[in-house]
Parts: C-alpha cells; structure tokens; sequence
DNA sequence: ACCTGAACACCGTTCAAGT
DNA sequence: ACCTGAACACCGTTCAAGT
C-alpha cells in the first residue's frame, strides 16, 4: 500500500491551527479585530502573508475559525438551578459575562447565532429550561432569540461606548447634546440632564434580563 | 463696517452639506458604509480627496455628521395610541423600521444611543410612556435602554444575516453544524434541526418587545 | 504541496505647494 | 481660505515562479 498522498510534496512550515493561535493572540492582545492583518499575522507565525493563504482561504473564514477556537475555549459552564427560570438568567449572564471579557469577539460574524457548537451548550440549554416553563418548543426558540438579541445589543452598545471613551478623552458627542436640549421640546430628557451620564453607565443587563423573560415565560 | 472675515480668501469649490449629501447618496445607493471611501467621496463631489479633509475633520467626523442628516430626514412619526404601554410598542417598533429599511446605519457609531437631536424624539416619549406606567425616572431609563438594547441586537443580527445570505449562496456555516448535531447532547435543539432556519427567519421582533415591556412594566 | 516576491488595486491621512 | 499632487504607510488578494 501507497502512503496517503498527504505525506508528499513539501513539508509544511506552519499550520493552520499555529496560525489561528497566532491570531487570537494578536487579537486578545491588541484588543480588537481590526489590529488582525493578514500581514502582521504573518509575521507572527514567521512566514509571508501569502503563506496564509495556503491554509486558509481567505480572511473571513480565518475569524470563523478564530470564533470557534475561543468559544470552545471560553467554557466557564455555570452552576445550573433547579427552578429554569432562575436558569436562563443564568446561563445567558455567563454568555454575556464571557463576551464582555472578549469585546473583540462582538464583532464577528458570530453575531447571527451563537453558532460554534460548543456554545451551542448554552443555546440547548436555554431552549430546554424555557421548554421547562411551560412554552412550545417553536415559542422556545423565539424567547431564546429575543434573549440574543437583548443580550448582543448590551454588548454592541457597551463595546461601542467603551472605545469611544478610551479613543478621545473631549466629552462625546452625546454628552454635548444633553447639554443643550430644549426642555420645552423633550422635557423628560431635559430634566435628567445631568444624571444622564451618570444613569446609563450603570450595569443593567441582570434588571433587563429579568423583566425579558418574566415577560416571555408570564405572557 | 468691514465685512466679516469669512468673505476673504478662495471662495469654496464644495460645501460640507454637498458632501453629507454625497456621502449619504453613496451609502444609500451601494447599501453599505464600507463602500464609502474618502477617494470615491471626492470622485462624487468632483473634487480630490483631500479637498474634503477642508470640511470634515477626519472619516469619523463625516459619519456622524451622516448619520445626524439621516435621522433629521427620516422621521415619519408614528400616530400615538393613549395607552403608555401600546405608545412604547408603536415608538420602538417605529425606530426599528426606520433602521431596517437603513441596514447601513446600524454599523454606525450610532450604537451607543440615539445620539443625535431629531432622534431624541422618540427617546423622550419612550421615557415618558414609561413613566406614564408607572416608572420611577430613574427606572423609566433603565427601561428605555433594555429595550434600545433589544432593538439594536435585533437589528445587528437581522443585518448580519442579510449580509452573509447575500455574498454566499452556500448552506451557512450554521446549517452545517446544524445538520451534525448529536442528539444524545443538544436533544432539543438536535429535534429542532430541520425547522431551525425556518423558525429563526421568523420577524418576531414585535412578541419579543411585547414580553419585554410587560416585564418592564408590570415588574 | 507548500512557500515566496513582486505586483495590483486599493485605503486614510500628511505635507508642501499653489491660487 | 481653499484646493491640489505627490507621497507615506498601510490594506487583502492574485499570479507566476521557485523548491
């Protein structure tokens, strides 16, 4: 029997998956997805950008794979509660509180679904627990995705603020237009000016969570 | 009287708004904020690239200022129901609209509120409703953020389908791992897999902003 | 089979000079 | 004051050639 034509042909210097890890570095490192280049990430791994290209197609599939790779690696799997409402709360605070840890990560392509399969540990048991409380499967799913949507906006808005904040220390835009708001046009805005600020950097996922699924599983 | 000292100098080719102008024809037209480049910007306004950088301070700049003239021309407010509850449903589900039929727009750095003045409309009788059910201010805000955070988490996953369904005709990476999943471990979601694609294609933005404001409110 | 170098077709932005 | 041209320091990707 022939060797399998797989050990022919020059021998690999680098590997797809020392590539991936290369990138999650830069990224994790540099914090942000933009700082990934096709050439920066070549020479991390010691190679030439079109190397790259020989192990994978094209710079879209390598952040899909670079999603997969963290999101399996990103498993905390949390204590589950009895009671499943008290369990969504839960495992949708873990997805949120691992996400918040990776803010680079909100911006990839995962943002369809939480699509690698190792999170879709969460997403099964999500439905599951909603099932618990009494829905359809078909409405199951629905409440999970309203939970997504709730749980992937806090992070685009709080991604999106914090590096705002830390590019440009002059006070945002937002702020300057409280400042000058007609009270006789928006009155309710107007009278909370100045804890406006102070108001929505509070953390209110939990609160918000709470009030989305009593609303899902009550209705 | 000496005139005032901006009649001195070159009178100017192109003005900022003729550029706002441009820009937003651009990104309407190509739906996309990608294709708007300085060079192709410069090109519409028959001028150089650098002409602009005498009118904007950089890209970000034109983007806000973009995204400031297109609230400002995209208000088709909605006819108000009396009862504060209804009233939340029908101001969100109107911004909502408004951006879907503007996907581009959700990319913006928009994301943090709606930021600029024409779109405070609406956040100022969203707060307002909910104070009319029954709110605290404080609480009214809270509110008014959990459901911004749901409608852009709707809208950032609506637009990043689209755009993936678009660019590949290929099954999505999330069939693909749909179709593999292994039922001793995702049970549920392992039944669901053939009406996945089906159930999640639903538009159910408005049951999910139901159970929410419910939640909010009766909490 | 795997890697390289040179090149293409782009970016945003700076700088020095023109009118 | 407003605009231009050339240039800088980048991108992702293709192509033809090398080992």
């Amino acid at each position: 029997m022939p060797q399998p034509s797989a050990r022919r042909g020059r021998p690999p210097r680098i590997s797809r998956a020392e590539i991936i890890e290369a990138a999650r570095r830069i990224v994790e490192e540099d914090e942000g997805v933009d700082r990934l280049t096709m050439r920066r990430l070549a020479g991390e791994v010691g190679s030439t950008p079109m190397a790259l290209y020989h192990h994978v197609r094209d710079k879209e599939e390598l952040l899909v794979l670079l999603m997969d790779a963290v999101a399996e690696e990103a498993q905390r799997r949390p204590e589950l509660p009895a009671d499943p409402r008290e369990r969504v709360i839960v495992l949708a605070t873990a997805i949120r509180a691992s996400l918040v840890e990776r803010p680079w990560a909100v911006e990839l392509p995962a943002a369809d679904d939480l699509m690698s399969v190792s999170a879709l540990w969460y997403s099964e048991r999500i439905v599951g627990a909603l099932v618990e409380c009494g829905l359809t499967t078909e409405r199951a799913v629905h409440a999970y995705r309203a939970i997504w949507y709730y749980t992937v906006g806090e992070l685009t808005v709080r991604t999106a603020s914090a590096r705002r904040r830390e590019r440009d220390d002059r006070p945002t835009y937002r702020d300057r237009v409280f400042t000058e708001l007609d009270p006789g046009e928006l009155p309710t805005l107007a009278s909370l000016a100045g804890r406006w600020t102070e108001l929505t950097a509070r953390d209110t996922y939990q609160d918000g969570l709470r009030a989305l699924v009593d609303g899902l599983t009550r209705g």
